[in-house]
RNA sequence: GACACCGUUACAA
């Protein structure tokens, strides 16, 4: 019920829940915290979030990777990498170990403050750990790629991913598309839509909203209506 | 007690 609420953004009723539960003699775990720290951080309130690290700690729970990661995470998603770095040492220096998700998570954070090297830097340090890669991994880099229009490298990873027997998502996709269509390449872009599908990827509607975008940016309005239109007769809703 | 299962963290327009 806690993780419910937490993801609908409803922190009073969550809150109002652990305070049921206490006053019932419930002891919240370490499981709960967590699950509320997640729920702070996805609503912008790191703050509350540390508070209830403070006090799971207090109450003898000790701060594992889920707690880190989803701290780390609301830190990223408000461009306070510095701070981030920050609890990454600390949960190094504490024993716990980064894993994959970490990873992505902070070289999400890197990309979207526009620091690429630090980003690809950590690539590289998760690639030497020896952690299995995965999607979510190859997903961030390429995002962090063609943020800063290197299509050309964007498309290396895509292909690397391949051989390494990871498969490309819509995801990975959708960004390619928004990529391309960022540096104009409309035609490019569109093309990747038949990759997709020999890859059995169905484009859902984020792929064809980038592509739309493309067309629009070069004011090419009959394009954008008529990928409109085509999204609808392949089944996919406009939103 | 063992084994099994089991609630919390990452990516796209």
């Amino acid at each position: 019920l806690i993780h419910g609420l937490c993801r609908l953004g409803n922190l009073e009723e969550a809150g109002r829940l652990v305070k049921q539960m206490v006053n019932s003699g419930l002891p919240l775990d370490g499981i709960t915290y967590n699950t509320l720290i997640s729920g702070c951080c996805k609503q912008g309130k790191v703050d509350e979030g540390f508070k209830l690290k403070d006090d799971m700690v207090k109450q003898g729970f000790k701060s594992d990777l889920y707690t880190y990661n989803t701290l780390i995470h609301g830190l990223c998603n408000k461009g306070k990498m510095d701070e981030a770095r920050g609890l990454w040492t600390e949960l190094k220096g504490g024993g716990l170990v980064p894993d994959v998700h970490l990873y992505s998570v902070m070289m999400d954070g890197y990309f979207k403050a526009s620091k690429l090297e630090e980003g690809k830097s950590l690539f590289d340090e998760l690639v030497n750990q020896k952690l299995v890669l995965n999607v979510v991994v190859y997903n961030v880099l390429i995002k962090g790629y063609c943020g800063v229009g290197n299509m050309m490298e964007a498309f290396r990873l895509r292909d690397e991913m391949k051989a390494k027997g990871i498969n490309p998502t819509v995801g990975t996709y959708s960004t390619l598309v928004h990529g391309l269509c960022g540096a104009g390449r409309v035609g490019e872009a569109k093309a990747l839509f038949d990759e997709m599908r020999e890859e059995n990827l169905l484009p859902n509607v984020v792929c064809y909203t980038a592509l739309i975008g493309g067309y629009c940016k070069l004011g090419e309005m009959e394009n954008a209506v008529s990928i409109m239109q085509e999204m609808t007769a392949c089944g996919v809703a406009p939103n």
